[in-house]
Order: structure tokens, then C-alpha cells, then sequence
DNA sequence: GCACATGCCTAATGCCTTTAGGCAAGTGTG
DNA sequence: CACACTTGCCTAAAGGCATTAGGCATGTGC
């Protein structure tokens, strides 16, 4: 049928984040990979473990982009201007790539998570505490902080929670990072 | 086989609700709920109408219990206690029954969502919020605020993002609600 | 040009979803 | 009491995805 198609794991990866940014990462299935190559689904097994392994990939394509763009975001820049830099990448890519942001919070297994671009966004996260004086154990707990808002937000935006109702989920998401810089400008020491 | 079993939508629920927390809400099926009444899987079409129709059922059914203990634990409690005994709400049930939690954020079409426990929720996080100064649009940026700590945390922390660090969770649990309440009792007004 | 490796294919199994149609256990009526 | 009727679970069947085993042909290296 198809003879010689030329898949490779990357392009088989790539091709599935992109599937996954049309029809969702849940969606995202090897037969359905397999159909945009017109190919038959065994196929792919050469390339593929299974399909754990192919959500793996997506899972680990969209860490490291995602890791690229905040890299690039907080160049140069420090405090607020980090964090809301920073803040942005994450929402802005969500909202680009569902599929994709989806994908990277796929549970990965500890060894694959700790080779993964996850370790980079949480250096980062640190990094723009540096703009902050919080020592440890506070700077811990900010790490987490930020880690849950910028998560939870986005996913209840995603999820259409803020869709039809004023004010508009712009507004809150640049008063709730003002917030967030004035919380860490003045973080609680009971 | 198995005649007049005595099956109806409410246990089937309440079963596929336990499943979940048993095997994790994705891996609720409708075979393996049939699995579990000893009864053929084709039977249970009459009382469900499909897979998501069962999923729904379940995701209902968290929302409801958690509005309820919601509500309990909030009765007689105003300002920071109020609001560290809602974020414990969530934590907590959340830890005791993660299929259902997982439930609880599923996709609900919007006129389910809309007749669901899910407005109780938002109306109680208003509710905390009287006991802090804050005038809207502020208000609403809070709620969306809270939602999205407590939706994030619960969820990093349950894909075993805290696991294996110090300082523990629950340590960074207590700090954040702290913080969030010297937040919302030091709101910024730009 | 030959031998081999590689890449995609066919075939088969198992599990899940969903619909259609059947049979028998309870229910209500004359 | 017997009749018909409804209801509840069943058998059967079709379609989809995941995964494995084994085959054939197409390119590569000698």
C-alpha cells in the first residue's frame, strides 16, 4: 500500500502534537496517528512502544517548547516583569496548543520526569524569585504557589470556566499577577 | 444469568463513583461497572445512556459531595478560618477520594454545569470573601484566584509533583493559605 | 547482482462501546 | 385466577482501538 513512507519517531511526535492540538490529547490515538500517514496502524509499533510511549513523546515535546518560549520570555528580564513574562508563556501556549499543554501535564514516570524540560521551568520558576527575597523554605512554597495558580487557572480557562461571565478572564489574569507580585513583594512570615 | 439484579442509575453511580477512586476516573468503563454487578455490560444501557452519560453521573455526584462538605465546614467560620477550612475541603477530599475529585473536573456541557453543585461552590467561595474588604471587580478576580490555587495545588500534588522534596506538602499547604490570606486582606489597587 | 536489513503489511486476539431484538419475571386487570 | 403488559437482563452483532507475530518487498552495502 504505502510502501517506504519514511516515519520516524520525530515525525511521528510531531505529527501527533498536532493531532492533538485539532482534536485534543485524550483524542490523540495510535490508529488515528496512523490515518494521517495513510498507513496501516502496526506500522507505527516499529517506531513506537505503544501508546503510552507516543503520549510520552507529545508529552515531552510540549515540556521543552514550552521551557524554550519562558527561557526566551525572562531574557533580560527581572521581577514583576519576569513573572508576568513568565506567566504569559504559560497561558499564551495553552491557549495556542491545548493539545500540546494538555500533553505536558501528562503523569510521567519519576526517571522520565527528571530528564524531562520539567526540571528547567522549575529553575526558572526560581529564577524570577530571585527578583524577591524569599529564603528557604518560603522560596519552596512560592515555587509552589506560582506552579498551582498558573496551572489551575489555565486549566479552569480551558474548561470554560470564566468563559460567559464579566469581567473578562484577560482582566483577571493581569490582576491576579499583580497580586501575585505583591504577595511576594510581601510574603507572610508568621 | 444474573435475573432482576435490581439495578438503578443511583447505584450504579455510587458504585462507578467507588470504582474511580478504586482504578482512577479514566479507567472507569461502563464493562468494568458491569464487571462489578455481575451482569452483562449490554444491561446497563437501559439505565445509562452511554459511557459520558455515566462519567457526568459521577462528576455530579462530586460536586455534590464536596458542595456539602463545603458547606458544613464553613458554617459558624468567617475570615482566615474560613478560608483555610474551604482549601482543606478540597485537599482532603481530594487525597480520600481521587477518582471522584478527578470526577469533579470533567467537562460538564454548560446547562449541566450550570444546574450542578458547581454554582454552590462558587457562591461559597463568595462567601469567604466577606470576610475580606474587597469590592468587584476585585471580588471576582479573588474567586477566580482561590478556584484556581486550590484546583492547581490539588492537582500538582496529586500528579506527585510535591512527592519527593522538602519541604513536605503539607507544610507549603498551610504557608500558601496563609499567604492567600494576607492577600486578600491586602488586596493591590493599582 | 546478491544478501541482508529495514519498513510497512496482513492476520489475529482481546477489550471496550453501542444498538437491536428476545425471553422471562413481576404487575395490574377483569 | 389467568390474561396481557411492562420491565429488566440477556444474546448477538458490528465497529473501534491496542498490541503481537510473522511475511514480503524495497533499498543498501559488498
Amino acid at each position: 500500500m504505502a510502501a517506504r513512507v519514511g516515519l520516524t519517531v520525530e515525525r511521528l511526535t510531531r505529527a501527533a502534537a498536532e493531532l492533538a492540538d485539532e482534536v485534543g490529547f485524550e483524542q490523540v490515538t495510535v490508529s488515528a496517528l496512523a490515518r494521517q500517514f495513510d498507513v496501516k496502524v502496526a506500522s507505527l509499533y516499529s517506531h513506537l512502544k505503544n501508546s503510552q510511549d507516543l503520549k510520552t513523546r507529545i508529552a515531552l515535546l510540549a515540556l521543552e517548547e514550552l521551557a524554550d518560549r519562558a527561557a526566551e520570555a525572562l531574557a533580560g528580564r527581572a521581577g514583576k516583569d519576569a513573572l508576568a513574562a513568565f506567566a504569559n508563556v504559560y497561558r499564551d501556549y495553552a491557549r495556542e496548543h491545548p493539545g500540546r499543554y494538555a500533553a505536558a501535564r501528562f503523569r510521567l514516570d519519576p526517571e522520565t520526569a527528571a530528564a524531562s524540560a520539567g526540571v528547567r521551568h522549575a529553575q526558572m520558576t526560581r529564577a524570577i524569585l530571585r527578583g524577591y527575597d524569599l529564603a528557604e523554605p518560603d522560596q519552596t512554597h512560592a515555587v509552589r504557589l506560582l506552579g498551582s495558580v498558573f496551572h489551575g487557572y489555565v486549566s479552569l480557562e480551558m474548561g470554560g470556566g470564566f468563559s460567559h461571565s464579566a469581567p473578562d478572564s484577560q482582566e483577571s489574569w493581569s490582576r491576579i499577577v499583580d497580586a501575585l507580585d505583591a504577595l511576594l513583594r510581601n510574603w507572610p512570615t508568621p
